[in-house]
RNA sequence: CGGGGUGUGGCGCAGUUGGCUAGCGCACUUGCAUGGGGUGCAAGGGGUCGGAAGUUCGAGUCUUCUCACCCCGACCA
């Protein structure tokens, strides 16, 4: 078989990027650091986008959206959030081009300079919170709930195809609350659909935690995070949801008359996944030959593919496979009958195991001859025949056994993966040589953070949620600790 | 912004101390055979060698300038 693939062993982070590329999911543009999603790719993201969705809307959240464009001013309201965000906006200061005097292309016109310029949104808080203050007057305006799916662009000094592009897909919810209690529930309900999407749609397990004072949102009272360990033992952060307390409204003036008829600051969340799912995706379950998907995120479940060598035995062949086709797509699975003459068995085999394609049904001469198929699954590479009739059953089944198994082995990699230190020469041992999620005793300071940060290049990833305390000492100063934190390099 | 590297058909690359018609693999086109794991053979198409200036009888190759991209760090989802 021709290698296409760098293997990860030899290369995990060019594995990673020829995976990408020889997957057909996305490509760089000619745009530095702006990518290209290519059907497949996007096809996988819009399926993110149609189940993501519909939980949002099973929770009462509507959908709306707000402009790519945001004034200058409106940033600066809220200080550590202008702080966190300012180094990296893309900004706007002329409308209008106009012919170069030598005739060679065209130029800015210095005439057309904008009063105020207008930054790329780096997120939405600013524009949104401007608008919601006039949205909301009394309690009866509350909750509100609203997502908005968009592109926002940071500008980033390095960038990966899909863990981070100068400008990505995200969508960004933005709700208000009569009461704090109120805001911080809808914070977690938000996280808990996160996590749960993750493992059962993406096969792929989490940790939910609290983010500590460094890695907090800019502009949060509290971040929480769902981190995921990729194959090479490094974390990805990838989603997140911010209890924001009063600082928007009050940096807006957002207010509320209560109950009582008394004026109050409306308290808020905001919460996020990006196209970056799409890198945790692939790097939770691929291989050396190839992504392997989820079945329920894969935009083809089942590829046909026929082997043939005369065109009567084709025509006998699409007769059989157009049943199998219609009773799979009763049972609600997505079929890809790829009969092209342009390209062999073996081709086809090899390309579908690159996509990712869960599982994959060949059927031949012989099997025309024995009425059955050859069913192969991608997540083990496993082959066997079975009898055509039923067959439709027996995918199903093995759609689920794929999805539940590729879960499984991720988790169990997570499992083996997650260290206790309880001593800094031991924690630095382990993410010298194995990496993982390291659970550790830590003082809670940034000072102890930064200096562990700088020697080892882990950082902390979050406090775990639902984690029975557990006192111990700090092991870098010796300090107090009442529970674990959840150490990484991350991406 | 520092350090390193690369620019030669669509992609990946070779091209020696300057030398005559710029080559190889993949991909592409056509034909025949083939078809249960990236098919074989044959014939073909496609290149201002990143750009500019210079040295020279002659530049992909040497000099100067310039542009772009990639990788490694510091910043970040």
């Amino acid at each position: 078989m021709a290698k296409v693939l760098t293997s990860r062993e030899e290369n995990y982070a060019q594995w990673y990027n020829d995976l990408v590329i020889k997957a057909d999911l996305a490509e760089n543009s000619s745009v530095r650091g702006c990518m290209v999603i290519k059907p497949h790719g996007y096809a996988i993201w819009e399926k993110m986008q149609a189940v993501l969705d519909s939980m949002f809307k099973e929770t009462g959240h509507s959908n709306a959206y707000f402009p790519l464009f945001i004034p200058k001013s409106f940033l600066s309201k809220e200080a550590d959030h202008v702080e966190g965000f300012a180094k990296e906006c893309a900004v706007v200061t002329h409308y209008r081009l106009k012919n170069r005097a030598d005739g060679k292309g065209i130029e800015v016109d210095e005439t057309a300079k904008l009063e105020e310029e207008l930054i790329i949104r780096p997120t939405s808080e600013t524009i949104i919170w401007n608008t919601y203050k006039n949205w909301i007057q009394s309690y009866r305006d509350l909750p509100l709930l609203i997502n908005q799916w968009a592109n926002v662009v940071r500008w980033e000094m390095r960038t990966r195809l899909f863990l981070r592009t100068t400008e990505f897909l995200w969508q960004e919810g933005h709700t208000a609350h009569e009461t704090r209690e109120e805001a911080i529930e809808e914070t977690m309900k938000i996280l808990n659909i996160y996590a749960e999407f993750a493992k059962s749609w993406m096969a792929m397990p989490v940790i939910q935690g609290t983010k500590t004072e460094n890695e907090r949102f800019a502009g949060a009272i509290e971040t929480y995070s769902i981190e995921a360990l990729m194959q090479d033992g490094k974390a990805l952060q990838s989603g997140t949801s911010h209890f924001l307390g009063q600082n928007f409204a009050k940096a807006f003036d957002v207010t509320f008359l209560n109950k009582h008829g008394k004026l109050e600051h409306v308290w808020a969340t905001s919460w996020g996944v990006s196209t970056r799912l799409m890198g945790a995706l692939i790097m939770a379950h691929s291989d050396d030959r190839g992504l392997v998907l989820p079945p329920k995120l894969a935009p083809i479940q089942v590829v046909i593919v026929p082997i043939y060598k005369k065109t009567e035995e084709l025509t006998q062949i699409n007769e059989k496979v157009e049943t199998i086709r219609k009773k799979l797509i009763a049972e609600g699975i997505s079929v890809k009958y790829d009969n092209r003459d342009t390209h062999k068995p073996g081709w086809k085999f090899a390309d579908y195991e690159l996509k990712g394609v869960p599982v994959r049904l060949a059927v031949g001469p012989r099997d025309i001859e024995n009425n059955s198929v050859e069913l192969a699954r991608r997540d083990t590479l496993e082959k066997k025949i079975y009898p055509m009739d039923g067959i439709e059953q027996i995918i199903k089944d093995l759609l689920h056994e794929i999805q539940n198994n590729i879960y499984r082995k991720a988790l169990d990699f997570q499992t083996r993966n997650t260290f206790a230190a309880d001593s800094y020469d031991e924690f630095k041992e382990i993410v010298k040589t194995s990496g993982g999620f390291i659970l550790a005793h830590w003082d809670g300071t940034s000072e102890t953070e930064e200096k562990i940060n700088k020697e080892t290049k882990a950082t902390i990833r979050c406090i775990p949620l639902n984690q029975q305390s557990e006192p111990g000492k700090c092991m870098v100063t010796g300090k107090p600790s009442s529970q674990r934190v959840i150490f990484a390099k991350a991406y």
